[in-house]
RNA sequence: GGGCGGGUUCCCGAGCGGCCAAAGGGAUCAGACUGUAAAUCUGACGUCGACGACUUCGAAGGUUCGAAUCCUUCCCCUCCCA
């Protein structure tokens, strides 16, 4: 069996080693513990995340420890990497619902039972820090103008940066020695943004206690267009089912671009290799639907994949009805007369607002149960409601809508 | 603290008294073509009971028949000096 660094370089999810030989070396040894840090900005990871979530779980089935940090201490400062502006602060409560929700969903991808996965926040120690003893020595130990040479401060050098901010690698820097002397933990891993903040705890691991410490980095899920993926015009692609419902998350993965399917299943998904190759070789529409298929049931479950497979075949290959389509339900109550389709469009969020409607409409753009409305005066009919509708917004945005 | 330059619609960015709901680009949405792909072409893109009305150009006042454009105060940002 090949070890999981050849494994993780095979699948192109490495970014870049701090020790390619000796990171190779040390995994071959033995269990090694190692951590990712997560820092609670949202109340839902995304597919962002996703990919280094898969790659702890790829590690720990080849038998280390993850460690998930929660970064509740460091959400309150705000990680300036990549970002042109400074970030709203959050308030405490914010953060902790959050990091609450981050708990709940890593549990789905890593096995936290005795001798598994451990889960820490950061908030623990670096909530009460005191400052003069942090200076003292953390602060001793990192010059700032090598920290000023970091690519991640570049571009806030331009645009400015605030103390506050500033502060941001040193507190991870300070994560990861804690780490190190709580748990023995000796790398970290993280996205390929983390570069810099990862290169800082090791540094700190080795001027504090004289040890070595490794860093490894994941390549960005990006699109060959290089954009990030994860984004739709309506934001991220969250892993909550409440956020982005199952059958919304199949058919972003479904819809992703020919040029993209395969790195995507050997990023995402635990399909042999080999297996890879030949799905998409054979048919790429085959290949769009096995990764939305196996991230579908990785995210959320079985049979929400099975539900959103069969409602995407049957609402494409030319049926109507499909399960786990998005549904709005209405009080029959408060409809007697049926329901304007201006109206019906904006209940279902299909557009936001009553003119957008109506140039949706004017242009084509939305049909009811396969009929194109011809035109906004068109009204669905307690009947059709009775039996529930499909409408239909564009070429792939399907709902439901019927009668409570 | 002093001085310069700024804050325009989702983003970038024109406009600098009426012809401005505001050029251009990007993003987005729809249509055509396709394979639920890409590329391309077309249209739309503040809100509404829509050939009209209403609300926008950092905030609040003011000048004017008329302000995104002029004046005052305030808030925020960049840069230079301290």
């Amino acid at each position: 069996m090949t070890s999981v660094y050849d494994e993780l370089t095979a699948r192109g999810l490495i970014g870049q080693s701090t020790h390619d030989e000796a990171i190779r070396e040390r995994l071959a040894a033995g269990p090694a513990t190692f951590y990712i840090g997560f820092d609670p900005t949202a109340d839902s990871l995304h597919v962002g995340h996703f990919l280094t979530i898969m790659a702890m779980a790829r590690m720990q089935r080849a038998g280390h420890r993850p460690i998930a940090l929660i970064g509740g201490g460091t959400a309150m400062i705000g990680d300036p990497t990549g970002k042109t502006d400074m970030r709203r602060v959050m308030t405490r409560e914010e953060i902790d619902h959050n990091a609450s929700r981050f708990k709940d969903q890593l549990g789905r991808f890593l096995d936290f039972g005795a001798g598994g996965a451990i889960m820490v926040n950061n908030a623990d120690w670096l909530a009460d820090l005191n400052y003069i003893g942090f200076l003292r020595e953390v602060g001793s130990r990192f010059s700032v103008n090598r920290m000023l040479t970091a690519e991640c401060y570049k571009a806030r050098l331009e645009k400015g940066l605030t103390f506050l901010e500033f502060n941001y690698m040193l507190m991870q820097s300070y994560d990861f020695l804690t780490l190190y002397r709580k748990y023995g933990c000796q790398m970290q891993l993280g996205g390929n943004d983390q570069w810099s903040n990862i290169i800082g705890g090791i540094e700190l691991i080795r001027r504090a206690e004289g040890a070595e410490a490794f860093g490894l980095t994941f390549t960005l899920l990006t699109t060959s267009a290089g954009k990030k993926m994860g984004k739709t015009e309506s934001g991220a692609v969250w892993l909550d089912s409440a956020k982005t419902s199952p059958h919304e998350f199949f058919q972003y993965w479904r819809n992703v671009d020919d040029a993209d399917v395969k790195r995507c299943l050997y990023l995402l998904t635990f399909l042999p290799g080999d297996d890879v190759e030949s799905v998409c070789a054979a048919d790429i529409n085959r290949a769009k639907e096995t990764l939305a298929y196996e991230l579908t049931a990785a995210v959320h479950s079985r049979d929400d994949a099975d539900r959103a497979l069969a409602a995407a075949r049957a609402l494409f290959g030319g049926g109507s009805d499909g399960g786990g389509v998005p549904a709005t339900e209405i009080p029959a109550a408060d409809y007697p007369d049926g329901i304007g389709l201006i109206d019906a469009l904006m209940l279902a969020g299909l557009c936001a607002s009553r003119g957008e409607g109506r140039r949706l409409i004017a242009q084509g753009g939305v049909s009811l149960n396969g009929v194109k409305a011809e035109n906004d005066a068109r009204t669905i009919s307690p009947e059709e409601l009775r039996a529930g509708v499909m409408i239909r917004k564009g070429k792939k945005i399907f709902h439901k809508m019927k009668f409570a």
